[in-house]
DNA sequence: TCTGGGGTCCTAGGACCC
DNA sequence: TCTGGGGTCCTAGGACCC
């Protein structure tokens, strides 16, 4: 048996409308909204908690929410400031454990296993660490400590905004028999309707399901899930580790789009994007994957492997378009295209069996680099094929 | 109400192989 | 001929999260 092990899981409250608060004193106490353009279907980001009280919550589409509170106060994102002050608070935890685990912008887990003759127990450490982060940064944290990071993650969330809830080691089952059905991650809508359906609609009732009967439920992996999230053994989800790797981009139009030309123009635009984010990173994929959302919100997608890996924008944009064209029902009009990349891995691990490369297509790599240095040396669109020329059709 | 963008993981059927 | 079982890969769609 090893030493007691514990995690905190540290959350930044209402992250991007603090920021937005911090660096302007005229917003601080209002309602904030970090989000997209109505008039464009954008969506919440994220609120401040003054505009939480109106029922704004993040992803609701900005129309709802400016209906329920015409006096907030829109921002668009500053994408950059928020990365910055996320390094800022991510240095401060670094200085609490040699393992902190960034899960997203805003929010890490911290091991920290046999810290406590350095920082004293969870409760110590905890607000010892929540007034650095406020002193140092201007924002504040939630905290949640438990014996497993699935815990932490949720204890976390429960006492927000500024808040501290320490699970103590043997009481990881008790306190997940005190939640909401709601409140249990990994459970969303679509998941707590079936579990309600079945008549589960309580953690209690799920965990006094003989596992054989939530299996046959549920299917294997959710069962596996269910079973041990509420019994607050962690179920691994949170690990970190990832099988393969994706990327991709997408966009929405303010409109939905009858014209072809313009959604192959975006998808243009999106290869572009793409390829040059696998140069950057030194990544190579096999993948190639199309997103198409029509006018009723009906999404399809269609996807290709291929046998070997995707080299430059060009090809890749030949590839989307045939996908493309192969899935598109042509008499509807779209909403939404993406493209994505599959099969993500470090270009480094192919190369080295690559014997015998293909002259042209080094020759390729090495014009795509050539571009991809250039444009972002000049800005973004200096550099750039002729059929973007003439206007971002993003604005379409 | 009218629904973003970027990710990860799962399911179920089919192909193919041993 | 009248048909097993397991493993892996691929595809399309979905659930979930921040």
């Amino acid at each position: 048996m090893s030493a007691q092990e514990l995690f905190f899981h540290v959350d930044l409250d209402a992250f991007f409308a603090s920021v937005e608060q911090l660096d302007n004193q005229a917003l601080r106490g209002k309602p904030v909204i970090v989000g997209g353009d109505p008039s464009k279907r954008g969506v919440v980001s994220t609120c401040s908690y003054e505009a939480r009280t109106f029922g704004v919550h993040s992803a609701m589409p900005m129309a709802q929410a400016l209906r329920l509170c015409p006096q907030a106060i829109v921002v668009q994102g500053r994408m950059r400031r928020y990365h910055d002050k996320s390094r800022e608070v991510m240095h401060i935890f670094s200085s609490f454990s040699p393992d902190v685990q960034q899960i997203s912008v805003d929010e890490a887990f911290l091991d920290m296993s046999g810290t406590e003759r350095l920082f004293g127990n969870a409760e110590k450490s905890a607000r010892e660490l929540k007034k650095r982060v406020t002193e140092e940064t201007g924002l504040t944290v939630s905290v949640g400590a438990a014996p497993n990071r699935y815990v932490a993650k949720i204890a976390s969330a429960l006492s927000k905004p500024n808040g501290l809830v320490i699970v103590q080691p043997g009481e990881e089952e008790a306190f997940m028999l005190s939640l909401r059905l709601k409140d249990v991650w990994g459970v969303g809508e679509k998941s707590r309707e079936r579990l309600i359906k079945a008549g589960l609609s309580t953690v209690a009732l799920i965990h006094d399901t003989p596992e054989p009967l939530l299996r046959a439920l549920f299917g294997d992996a959710l069962s596996a899930f269910l079973f041990q999230a509420v019994r607050g053994i962690d179920p691994g989800i949170l690990s970190g580790e990832t099988a393969n790797r994706s990327i991709s981009a997408e966009h929405t139009f303010a409109h939905d789009i009858r014209d072809r030309n313009i959604v192959e123009t975006l998808l243009l635009e999106l290869s572009q994007e793409l390829s040059f984010r696998l140069l950057d990173e030194d990544l190579s994929a096999r993948t190639v994957t199309v997103k198409i959302r029509y006018d009723d919100f009906r999404t399809v997608s269609i996807q290709e492997t291929l046998k070997q890996d995707i080299v430059d924008s060009a090809e890749l944009f030949e590839r989307a378009r045939l996908l493309f064209r192969k899935k598109d029902e042509r008499e509807k009009e779209i909403r939404l295209i993406g493209l994505g990349l599959s099969h993500v891995q470090d270009r480094g691990a192919t190369e080295q069996l690559d014997l015998f490369p293909d002259k042209a297509q080094k020759k390729r790599e090495q014009v795509e680099k050539a571009l991809h240095a250039l444009t972002k040396k000049r800005g973004k669109r200096m550099v750039t094929r002729a059929r973007l020329i003439g206007g971002d059709r993003r604005e379409e």
